[in-house]
DNA sequence: ATTGACCATGTACCATGCCATAGGGTCAAC
DNA sequence: GTTGACCCTATGGCATGGTACATGGTCAAT
């Protein structure tokens, strides 16, 4: 008697595209629903819910392969969720990476537009001789 | 008397794939070489330079376009640099939202990995209930 | 019995920055 | 005259995260 869904629906309450739905069934992020007599997907509200959890974890900065190797934990193993925590330690680790290339990239851009004093002639300008060096 | 390159030699030079030389002209990056009497394109050493700056200007985090932006403004403006200061300018600001949006992200991850401490029972780990609340 | 809303599949497309491959031409050396 | 290295164009593929469209089936209401 659970109140199954159509794609419509469940897309709607998961707040995605209908199109986002098969996307994810394709890869693999949710389980190919049940189909009804007509052949069309019945998704559970418990599916919906997991959806609204993938968009949380894009939130996050997971990609979608990252998201799946976490549902893939729960899956798989039951007993523990070291998983879980080497999923979101190594994330952290790129996402300090990042952090630091985007910082070097802005502070060079910084230094880029300093060295130039606006309205000089083009050809003299420090931006681009600092870019042809 | 310039020696002139056919595009095996260019990309060398620049360090670059020979496809990458025809991809930057499709896009505009480069100009169309001449071409010899065999249809070859024959690069000059500018070029090269040219395909230079444009690598490094990739390392400063600049997008194709927005070098091609730069690059138009160097064609087309002979007057001042104002446009450069422009791209440059707005590249910051960019990679400034950008560091934000990822020290957020950075921190929400640390609290989720600090929400658990590991070897716990998967289905009340903190990590999956902060992500399903 | 037909309309309209919904669903199905398969395919193609968006941007980004290339790389690879197929099928052919050019050219110098042997 | 043939090999091999090089070049040409055009097309398709990679990853990312989807969206859109063409063509057709299902189903309830009118």
């Amino acid at each position: 008697m659970t109140p199954l869904l159509r794609i419509g629906e469940a897309s709607a309450r998961a707040g995605v595209n209908i199109q986002t739905l098969r996307y994810y069934e394709r890869r693999g992020l949710i389980k190919a629903p049940e189909r009804g007599s007509s052949g069309y997907r019945e998704y559970t509200p418990e599916t919906v819910q997991l959806v609204k959890l993938i968009k949380r974890a894009q939130k996050f900065g997971l990609s979608l392969n990252e998201i799946k190797h976490l549902l893939d934990f729960c899956e798989n193993s039951k007993v523990n969720c070291n998983g879980l925590h080497d999923v979101i330690a190594s994330k952290i680790a790129d996402t300090k990476e990042q952090l630091a290339v985007l910082n070097e990239i802005e502070k060079s851009l910084k230094l880029l537009l300093d060295s130039c004093s606006t309205k000089g002639p083009l050809d003299r300008c420090p931006i681009m001789r600092s870019l042809n060096d």
